[in-house]
DNA sequence: GCACCTCATGTTGACGTAAACATTTCGATC
DNA sequence: GATCGAAATGTTTACGTCAACATGAGGTGC
């Protein structure tokens, strides 16, 4: 009675499978692995006992065999920034192709304890290496060490890390829609900054000021958000309040589009009173009301690379210590244009 | 010179740290373990064995004794709709607080291969159990057989697979969306359907087609987008030329959005001329312009009910049988009003 | 016809862990 | 003070796979 089929236990083994096609398991482990010193006959044999004992191969003993997994960690701080969720998603495209498997690992609040507890489960060595893809500061606070020896992507951070590190051109993308704003004819743009822990957001601030000086323009108080769409809006509403302004760039586009909320409640019209840019591009932008003026961003791009460098380290062996940079493009739509009274 | 720390390879062993603190092998398993039948110094010195050689436990060994991974496969078909990320998200904090980790797998083309590739890859048995949030048409047309035994749940799926399903309760979450818009006075209600392949998508359909048929109103031809906010955009155009039009029932907030836009750019006025609902509540629904109507669904009752099924299964090998439902909200922004004319 | 080579297949052992069982130590009980 | 039991620790072994080595069968060259 112990052995019928419905029973939880393990599945067939190599040595099952060998008993049931009369051959040893080392056979069966060359079929398995596709060798080609196996005869065709025996080879089809296996492949039938196979079939017919319903045999997976159990990566754990294999694992365990070679010393390596086939699997990538990726530590993503939340899936709920446009952003995040389109690289993961390319990073899982690129990490299949590659034949790897995917573990992820979100660090949902933002406190120090997650990350490490991340971390920490990252320690049971189950990757052969790890895409890390959090706000850079919050990384910098934790007291982690990386396990030593286990090879390391940082995407979009600063180069602190001896990792190699996944980049958009946030300066360039931040640059040329503050220049896009002033060549339309505005005195100045204001800007809605991401959280400060966020290396990103720091770098288009950065960027957005020194375009402005570069110009010899005022530069506006530097508004903060968090990338929400809610924060946007807030945000918008001192904004809209203020007749002087007539161009903001948005450091997202969620936030552009409670910016543009904000300016429609009041009256003001987009881009005739106000023109606004955003960044990112997440799909939805084209249909913001109105269509939004942003910075494309490639996270396509991004993630292939972060995979793409993190594989060729688990093979070689050797980091590649090259800052990979992805360029961006401004995208113009209808939602700037040259300022109406001049 | 063949051992510098730096060298490549496997990391130290349970061996390592039992003769780094003079005990034997199982002693320092049971540290690792968390057992109590260990002396509190001897505990100690092992502890500190393990720190000074750096000993980090290796899940493939610990997988392969025990047959279990600790780990869930998760099945997704993509991560650029809303929903599905969020659930995603909702999923790994749940997992996460049990203490399993995510493998993540995503089905990007969808084509009957790729899925199939997806499900080989499970094959290799690396995970106790699957949680599966794919279109259910397009499961149901690849001719996948699940390994035997291995727990599954399935998202928002009809209950063809004999395994626990977690759903929203989509068709009462379309109703109070087309009920909400005929009590406000509108006569009929036009509805934007998600791509049929997608079995909410059906469901909502149905839905809204029996509540307005339950009121004796006129059914409209059904127009059938694919979630995008481009699709909503290209149905929204056509009736944004029907005058007739006073309430258009969207069943995504994406393809709702590009129904703004068609409404906007021909001068029609939201809720005022048209009133416009959409489903899911995504975080840029309340700051769509108008603030979006909308049916709020709660992405993380449904990842933490399916992750909760699936542990209770793994742990017990008894598939809870249960179709459990999660309930949808309506929530009433500024997007909807009775039609001006009557 | 014998040495030698090639190719298919079999046998052995090790990867790191932990359950099962064995041993030792020490204190409590009568 | 002999007996028993509990608690701490050690020893053996198997989990499933696959590299390394061993074996054996057929073929080739001189």
């Amino acid at each position: 009675m112990r052995q019928s089929s419905g029973q939880r236990g393990r599945g067939p083994s190599m040595a099952d499978v060998a008993r049931e096609a009369g051959v040893s398991g080392q056979t069966v482990s060359r079929v398995a692995n596709g060798r080609t010193n196996v005869d065709a006959d025996t080879r089809e044999r296996v492949l039938d006992a196979m079939r017919r004992v319903g045999y997976r191969p159990n990566s754990a003993a294999r694992a365990l065999r070679n010393g390596r997994f086939r699997t990538i960690g990726v530590i993503i701080s939340s899936l709920s920034t446009f952003g995040n969720s389109r690289t993961l998603d390319a990073i899982a495209g690129a990490v299949a192709d590659e034949g790897f498997s995917i573990v992820l690992m979100t660090v949902p609040r933002h406190t120090q304890g997650e990350v490490a507890g991340a971390f920490s489960r990252l320690n049971e060595q189950a990757v052969d290496g790890v895409i890390i893809l959090i706000e850079q500061h919050q990384l910098d606070q934790s007291e982690i060490e990386l396990p030593a020896g286990l090879p390391v992507v940082v995407i979009d951070s600063n180069a602190r890390y001896p990792s190699p590190v996944i980049d958009t051109a946030q300066a360039e993308g931040a640059a040329s829609a503050t220049r896009h704003l002033l060549e339309l004819g505005h005195a100045t743009v204001w800007h809605i900054a991401g959280p400060p822990q966020s290396y990103a957001a720091e770098r288009r601030l950065k960027s957005w000021q020194a375009t402005l000086e570069a110009a010899g323009r005022p530069v506006p108080p530097v508004l903060i958000g968090d990338w929400s769409a809610d924060s946007g809006y807030e945000h918008g509403q001192r904004l809209a309040a203020d007749p002087s302004v007539t161009a903001v760039f948005a450091a997202n586009d969620q936030m552009a589009l409670g910016v543009l909320r904000a300016l429609h409640e009041v009256g003001r019209r987009v881009p005739d009173d106000v023109s606004v840019v955003g960044f990112d591009d997440m799909a939805e932008a084209a249909n913001f009301w109105p269509p939004l003026t942003t910075v494309h961003q490639s996270f396509d791009d991004v993630g292939r690379h972060a995979v793409a460098a993190l594989v060729g380290e688990i093979a070689t062996g050797q980091p590649e210590s090259t800052l990979i940079h992805v360029p961006t493009e401004l995208v113009v739509r209808s939602s700037t244009a040259p300022p109406l009274s001049r």
